[in-house]
Formats: structure tokens, sequence, C-alpha cells
RNA sequence: GCGCCAAUAGCUCAAUUGGAUAGAGCAUUUGACUACGGAUCAAAAGGUUGGGGGUUCAAAUCCUCUUUGGCGCGCCA
């Protein structure tokens, strides 16, 4: 869409900017902060003075005379200090909205992530316990995240990585066993590394309930460790899934050893010398390829580290085809990078193939103390408390409204309680109230009608409400390309202020059906783009509040 | 001690990745139609972008020093 508009613009002034004597600059467009500097601009004339040597003012009166406003449909170009500001006709900006009318749910479609094929991975908690709530900024980034590449035109898998191997599966197992003995009265001991959460003891009930005491006879360990883990599962998958997060791929650390895939990589470190033996373990050369030292792949009890199987596990990922991978991790595992980073340029030749989002630690307050939570100490909010308190689409709305550098508080008591200040229902008033307009008009008996050209609208009225629909499409390529979910929700809520400003100015419906027809048609666009922008978050569009 | 990340209005956060007068929400103050939904609109006030130095036409943004906070620094996962 920005395309139709400033598409041949841009050509234009980047041959004017090549007759001037500068090679193979590219022109961008912003749009000015204050609405009387036009509706587009260029800073062109600031970033040639290097080269051509001259005054940024006189650069800018330079290329403005070469261009005609009537080949571009603008109705105005003006230089202010040095920038060269656009101003458009605004009947033909207003014939845009046709267009979203047109495409409906595929405005806004790009094709920036044409033939790349991604993988994200995130939340991938270990089955041991309930999600909190620094899983759920994860979840609520990551899911956000691939909607809007797809919608960029990205192909993309999301993934869950289920860690249900290793030593902490062993902690469960036994954790559930001492809650179990503890439930029939005998003596029993947590160490400090079991798992001391409530959902231990409920799966120890469940047991309990079901096996009576079966396992005091014979052997747990096997059957506590499914047990526990199908629980557990079943639980988070129920958690995410209320919280509008679905996965295409559950994938299991166990089916790495099941497939051969972790002795086939260590075959490969070795075979391509990446490894070596010093005091009885097997090393990685990490340190060659950035990381501050080597790192242990096979402990001196010939067990192997929890790098293994993810290396095994990337490199699985990357030979299913994808071009790029993405993990979200929590800062806390920001340390890790730089081994899986090297384990990656091993395997796949190229560091880059893998990016990791890191996330800022949510800190949680209850009256402004700190609430510390650790999952062996049992002591967590978890994201089912909230989703019940707050509500999926407040708390998701509210997770991606910040940046994932911003190390969050959340206080608990001021977010229940505010709860209902949380800009999500302003966004969804808008569109609610959107659907209010065409239900009065289909009481009043009019016929909604799709026009081809506006004939009454008075576009100095509308023109930034159109002006902020046609913006949509370039807030979907940067939040793509730079993977910043947040600019969407930002997006919503400056469409939806545009969209309350102007009914309260304009009444839409009136006795003139032609007037109210022509309003209802543009409402019609800002519905659809609020509903799409609302969805890429995972939050429902309402037509009821 | 070393490394990574951050610090912006009273609070929670933005700032098109180096662009024009640093913007929103909440809180505070003021105003709005006997209206199609007031969960709204219009406006005021609020800032030495933690601090010092530098880079350039231009710095919240880049470099450097410094202060404060978070997180790492396992043959745990």
């Amino acid at each position: 869409m920005l395309d139709l508009l400033l598409g041949n613009l841009k050509v234009k002034i980047e041959d004017i900017v090549k007759d001037l004597g500068a090679e193979g600059v590219e022109v961008e467009f912003e749009i000015p902060k204050d609405k009387s500097m036009g509706d587009y601009s260029t800073n062109i004339a600031f970033r040639l003075t290097k080269v051509l040597r001259k005054n940024p003012n006189l650069i800018a009166f330079d290329i403005v005379s070469k261009l005609n406003k009537e080949d571009y449909k603008l109705e105005k170009i003006e230089v202010v200090n040095g920038f060269i500001n656009f101003t458009f006709l605004s009947s033909y900006i207003h014939n845009l909205v046709f267009k979203i009318l047109k495409e409906k749910e595929n405005y806004g479609n790009l094709k920036v992530g044409e033939g790349e094929y991604y993988n994200v991975e995130f939340v991938s908690a270990n089955p041991t316990g309930y999600l909190h709530i620094g899983h759920g900024r994860g979840a609520a980034y990551g899911d956000s995240l691939v909607r809007i590449l797809k919608k960029a035109g990205y192909k993309v898998d999301s993934e869950y990585y289920i860690n249900d191997g290793g030593n902490q599966i062993d902690n469960l197992a036994h954790s559930i066993y001492e809650r179990y003995k503890e439930l029939f009265g005998l003596e029993f001991a947590l160490k400090d590394d079991y798992y001391h959460g409530p959902e231990i003891i409920e799966i120890a009930k469940k047991i309990k309930d079901k096996y009576e005491d079966k396992y005091l006879q014979s052997d747990y360990y096997f059957d506590f460790k499914r047990i526990g883990v199908d629980y557990l599962l079943a639980v988070l998958k129920k958690d995410l899934s209320d919280f509008n997060v679905t996965f295409d791929h559950w994938f299991s650390e166990t089916s790495l050893y099941e497939n051969k895939d972790v002795e086939k990589t260590i075959e490969y470190l070795n075979n391509h010398k990446f490894t070596y033996l010093e005091d009885g373990a097997l090393w990685l050369k990490t340190s060659k390829y950035g990381d501050d030292k080597d790192r242990v792949l096979i402990k001196q009890d010939g067990s192997y580290t929890y790098l293994v199987p993810d290396i095994a596990y990337h490199h699985n990922k990357l030979n299913r085809g994808y071009t790029h991978l993405i993990d979200v991790f929590g800062t806390d595992h920001h340390g890790y990078v730089p081994r899986l980073k090297a384990a990656i340029e091993m395997i796949g030749g190229d560091s880059s193939l893998l990016d990791v989002e890191l996330l800022q630690m949510v800190r949680v307050l209850e009256d402004g103390k700190e609430v510390k939570m650790s999952k062996r100490s049992g002591k967590a909010i978890t994201l089912r408390d909230l989703i019940d308190d707050v509500g999926a689409d407040a708390l998701r709305y509210m997770y991606v409204s910040k940046a994932l550098s911003t190390q969050m508080d959340l206080d608990l008591s001021l977010l229940k309680k505010n709860s209902n200040d949380n800009p999500v229902y302003y966004v969804q008033y808008a569109h609610a109230r959107i659907s209010s307009l065409f239900k009065t008009a289909l009481d009043k008996g009019l016929k909604y009608k799709e026009l081809q050209e506006f004939k009454t609208l008075d576009f100095a009225k509308s023109k930034d409400l159109v002006l902020k629909l046609l913006e949509y499409p370039e807030i979907i390529e940067e939040a793509s390309t730079k993977r910043l979910p947040h600019r969407v929700t930002q997006y919503a809520y400056e469409l939806a202020n545009y969209l309350h400003s102007y009914y309260s100015e304009v009444k839409i419906i009136t006795d003139s059906e032609v007037e109210s027809n022509e309003r209802l048609n543009l409402l019609k666009a800002v519905q659809i783009v609020l509903k799409d922008a609302l969805s890429l978050i995972g939050v429902k569009a309402k037509d009821k509040m």
C-alpha cells in the first residue's frame, strides 16, 4: 500500500540523487511527528551532505525542483530545515480505503519473508512444575512473533522443546515419591534440588487414589517419571491453550535418544575434530568459535551434559529444512548463548543461522514488596492464577506491549485492581463501537453497501484516520523484521484513538443514507485492521463489551 | 573479580534503530453534546533522557569513563 503511495516517488528521487552524483543511496520515508509537516518526509538531503559537500537545504531544493507533484498524486512538496515533506491529495489517499475493503484480513500481508522457513522455539519450560509468570512473557512474545512473521509472508513453525530426560526428571520422580510416602504417614525427605511445589503433592495424591500403596511395594522410578511428566505436560498445554498460545510441534528430548540423533551428533562432532579428551571427559572446542572456554560434552562418569541433547536438537532442526532458527530465552540463560552459537557454527557452518531473543526477567511485587520465585522452593505465581484473575486478553496485551529488554515489574495487587484500565479494552471498545454502529444502521433500515468512491465525506476530518490505516503494512514489516511485536500493540492503540476521536467529531449515522453509508465504509476498513492487529497479538476482537 | 543487559515525566512504558519541539497510558487539574455505547472526546500540567567527557549538520540512541540495578560466570538443566 505504501509502495503504491511512495514507490514511484522513491525511485524517482533515487534517480535524481544519482544524477547529483551520489551512487546507491537508498531513499527512506518516515512519518513526521508533527502533522503540519506533511504526511511523509525524507531526510535524504542530510545524508548527502558528506558526499556532495553542500548545505542540506540546498540539496533538498535541488531535488524538489526536479519533482513534478502531479505525477505522484501530491498536493504539496515542501522543504523545511533540510527535510523534504510530502502531502498527498486527500482524495487519492481516501480511495485506498476501498482497497482495504477488498483485501479484508489479507490487507497488510507482505512478502518480505518469502522463501524463508523459520522455526521459533519458545517457552520450553521443563515439565517439573506449573508455568509461572516469566513463562507467560515468553509465551506471549513467541506466539505473537510467530503470527506476525506469518503475516509478513514467512513460513513459520512454532515449537516447544520438552526436557523430558535428564536429571531434573529424575528429581521429579523422587520428589513425587517423597510426597507419596508422606501421604501414607511415612517418613519422607525432600532434598534441596527436589521440587517443593504444591503440584507435586497433587500428583502424589492422584497416584495414591489410583494405585493405593502399590509403589510402597514395587519400584516407582519409571512409572513416576512417566506419570509426572504426563500430568504436568497436560496442565501446561491447557494453560497455554487458555492463553491462546499454540504450537506446531511439541518436541521431546527423549526422542533424540530414541532415534539416535544424540549419538549421531557426537559422532559428527568427533569426525570433524571439534572434540578432544581431557581429564577423562570429552570436550567441545567452543572457544574456537567465540565462547569463553571449551565445554564438556561427556562427563567423567560417562553421562552427557545438557549441551549434548541440545546440540542434537538444533542439529535436528537444521536438518528439517529451516532457513533460520529463533530461540526465545530468559536472560538467566544468556551465558548459554555463545556455546550454543558455537555449536551451530560447527553443525550448520554459520552461527547466524540461529538468533536468540532474550527476555528480561519479570519481577513480581505484592504491595510493593518483591516476591521471590523459585520452582524448587515451590514459591511461584503461576500463569494460571493470572489468567484467572486478569484474563488472557489483558494479560497478553500487557506482556506484548513492552519491549523484551524491559525489566518488568509486576505488582500483583495493582494489576488485579487496575485490570479494567488495561489498554486492551480501549482497543476492543473501538472495535465493538463499530459493530454497534453497524447494528444501529441495520435497525434503522439502512442498507450497507460497499462503494467505489467517496462523494460526501469530509476528508479533512478523516484524513488522520485513513493515513493511520495506510501505515499498517509498514508496521507489519517493522514488527516482523525487527521482531518487535510491541509495535503492533502501539499501532492498534493509536488506530483506536483516531477512531474514537473521529466518532466524537463526526456523527456517523445521519438522515442521509449516502453520507452514512460512506462513513460506514470507512469504519469497516478500520474494523478490519483493528481485528487483524488484535489477532496478531492473540487477542480477540469483540462486537460487544 | 570478569561478562551480558538495563536506567527516559510521580508510576508503567514508547520513541519509526542517528533526525524536526523526547511521546502515550495511569495518577493530578479543567472542560464536553437530553447523541450512533461516557470503557469516550478535548485540554492543562508534568523532563538537565542516572552523571561526566567525546564523535557530527544532527545523540535518549554511537564511543569512553562513572554510578545504580538485574542476570550470568558448573563435568546442573
